[in-house]
DNA sequence: CTCCAGTTGAAAGTGGATGTCATAATAACG
DNA sequence: CGTTATTATGACATCCACTTTCAACTGGAG
C-alpha cells in the first residue's frame, strides 16, 4: 500500500516532467507513515525534528503535489487548519470528528450516499463530490 | 418571522445589557432581507452602498452578535470565507452547494439524519451537529 | 562534466478575521 | 432635560495560515 501510493506519486512525477528530491522522498515518507488527517503545521514540525533543515513552504508544496498526484486530499475541520489525508483508489469515506479530544474517525454508509443522490437529483442537481462530518463526543470523551 | 427574529435579538440584547443602535438596526434589516448564506464582505458591502459610514468592523461584530443570538449560523463552504445563514427555530438543514455559480441551496432529509444517528450510535459516538454538503453543478448550470 | 529547468528555504506578501483605542452615542439617573 | 457611566463605533493595527517571490542550489539529460 504504500509501496502502490509511492508509486503512483512517482509517476505522477514522471509524467509531469518533476524531479526527484531528498526533500520529497522524505516528506511523503513521513506522510504515508502517519496519522491521517495531519495539517501541514504538525507534518511540518514531525519531519523538522529529525531534519532541522527543511522549510515550512517545501513541504507545504509537497502537499499539495500529492493532492494534484491523488495521494493526499485537503479536507477542512473548521479548526481553521487545513488537513491532509490518505487517499486510496476511489475510496470515500465520510468522518466523525471529536470536539473535545479532536480525534477523527472514519466511516462509510452506502446508503447514506445513495440518498444524497436521490436528493441532488430530485432539484437537478449534479453531484461532483461531497463532505458529511457528525461532530460530537467519541466514545473515550464520552465517558 | 423578520419580527420574530428581531424580537429574539432585541431580548437577547436586553438581557445581556446591550445598547440598541442605529448601526445595528441597520445590519439587521439588511440580513433579514438578504439572500442567505452572505459573507462578512458581501454583507458590509451591501449595506454600505446606502449607508457609506459604516465600518467592516461593526458588520463583523454584530454577526457574531447575531450568531449568539440564535439567530445566525457561520458557516464554511470552503471559499475562504464565513458565511452567515439564517436560523430559525431548531430548524435544520443541510446544502447543495454549486461549484460553477456559487449558488447554495437547502435540503433537509430526515432518512439521513436516522441513518446518521445509528452509524454514530454504532460507534459509540454522540452527535452534537453535522454539516452535510453536497458540491457540484446546480440545474441551471448543468445546461 | 555542463548546463538548464526544476527546487528549495528564507523572507516577504496576502486576505480574511480579530484586537486596539480614542471618539461618539446610548440610556439610566438626577 | 443635562450629566454621566457604559457601551458601541470605525479607522487602523495585528494575527494567522497560508501563498508567492527570488536568489542560491540541485537533479539528471546530453
Amino acid at each position: 500500500m504504500k509501496r502502490a501510493k509511492k508509486k503512483v506519486f512517482t509517476d505522477f512525477m514522471t509524467q509531469r516532467g518533476l524531479k526527484s528530491t531528498k526533500q520529497r522522498d522524505l516528506i511523503l515518507d513521513a506522510f504515508l507513515s502517519s496519522d491521517r488527517h495531519l495539517s501541514i503545521e504538525e507534518l511540518y514540525l514531525k519531519i523538522r525534528a529529525k531534519h532541522p533543515n527543511i522549510g515550512y513552504a517545501t513541504v507545504y508544496r509537497t502537499l499539495k503535489l500529492f493532492a494534484e498526484a491523488g495521494i493526499a486530499r485537503e479536507m477542512q475541520f473548521g479548526d481553521g487548519q487545513t488537513r491532509y489525508e490518505h487517499v486510496g483508489e476511489g475510496e470515500h469515506h465520510d468522518h466523525l470528528v471529536c470536539t473535545r479530544c479532536g480525534s477523527i474517525e472514519e466511516f462509510e454508509n452506502e446508503t447514506i450516499e445513495q440518498l444524497q443522490t436521490e436528493v441532488a437529483a430530485s432539484r437537478g442537481f449534479l453531484i461532483e463530490r461531497h463532505r458529511l462530518e457528525l461532530y460530537g463526543l467519541c466514545g473515550n470523551c464520552r465517558k
